[in-house]
DNA sequence: GAGTTTGAAACT
DNA sequence: CAGTTTCAAACTC
């Protein structure tokens, strides 16, 4: 895989900045709508990246046990059900996270490759606004601290950032000096947190986190994809081909990456 | 499943 | 920047 990935370095910038896209935002917000609108970037790769994005459901910011420890999530995307909002904006998490919408339950989607010039554009709005929009929510708090926290604070008012309502609490972690919430009981000593902490429906049971997908991989793998997409271009293979030829690739790097993992973690492999 | 509550995002 | 409205998710019944 690193061999390949080497090679594929040498690729032209462009067939680069568009794998951007299979690499969580901010990465993928770099493309502007003109860039990504001039038809110089290969259909097949871009294609092909739009499948792994939907099909896939990665990369993903969001982790369940709110440590962003890496970019992708072993669990499927959330669907979400926006009537309103087109999936434009930020109220919709599969928008906020930088996925496209699929399986969701929403109405009037424009979150999707048919709409890709409304949805770079509404990126590109919330970018202007907020260079940091499109950050996870979660941080690593302020120079020095372990414990990661949520990068803006909440507001709570009434739920004593106890229930799913709490961006802190959902994200498991602390209320911290920068939350305004009134009424707080997400804090260590919390008698009430301890409670619920206790409730066996708190802990993550049976998930596996990923600790292995670091930049590093990350970018070695859209390497290898990048490479295979060069070589259907070169062998003038149909869109369709080239597609399962990337997607193929796609599976043997996460192979790899599964198997490091699971090795790592002293898990036989078959 | 429908209705209510909640708080983030968006708007004024 | 503060207050209000809109929105979608979480929650309750």
């Amino acid at each position: 895989m690193l061999e390949r990935a080497r090679r594929a370095k040498d690729l032209p910038k462009s067939f680069s900045s568009i794998l951007g896209r299979f690499v969580p935002f901010p990465a993928t917000a770099n493309i502007s709508a003109e860039q990504h609108g001039n038809g110089s970037l290969p259909s097949v790769v871009n294609s092909a990246v739009f499948h792994l994005e939907t099909n896939l459901h990665g990369p993903t910011t969001r982790t369940f046990t709110g440590v962003p420890i890496c970019a992708w999530d072993m669990k499927s995307k959330k669907p979400c059900n926006c009537t309103k909002s087109q999936c434009l904006k930020l109220y919709c998490d599969c928008f906020a996270n930088g996925d496209f919408c699929s399986n969701c339950n929403c109405n009037n989607c424009y979150n999707n490759i048919l709409h890709e010039i409304e949805r770079f554009q509404a990126i590109k709005t919330y970018l202007d606004r907020n260079p940091e929009a499109f950050q996870p929510k979660i941080g690593k708090g302020k120079l020095g601290d372990i414990k990661p926290r949520h990068n803006k604070g909440c507001n709570c008012k009434r739920s004593g950032c106890l229930k799913n309502y709490c961006e802190c609490y959902e994200a498991k972690v602390m209320c911290s000096s920068i939350c305004k919430c009134i009424g707080c009981k997400n804090y260590e000593e919390s008698p009430d947190r301890q409670t619920l902490m206790d409730l066996p429906h708190y802990s993550d049971t049976g998930k596996i986190a990923l600790t292995c997908i670091s930049w590093e991989v990350v970018e070695a793998t859209c390497a290898c994809l990048l490479a295979q997409g060069e070589e259907a271009e070169k062998e003038d293979c149909s869109i369709c081909l080239a597609e399962q030829m990337i997607l193929e690739e796609f599976g043997r790097c996460l192979s790899q990456i599964l198997y490091s993992e699971f090795q790592s973690k002293g898990f036989q492999m078959e």
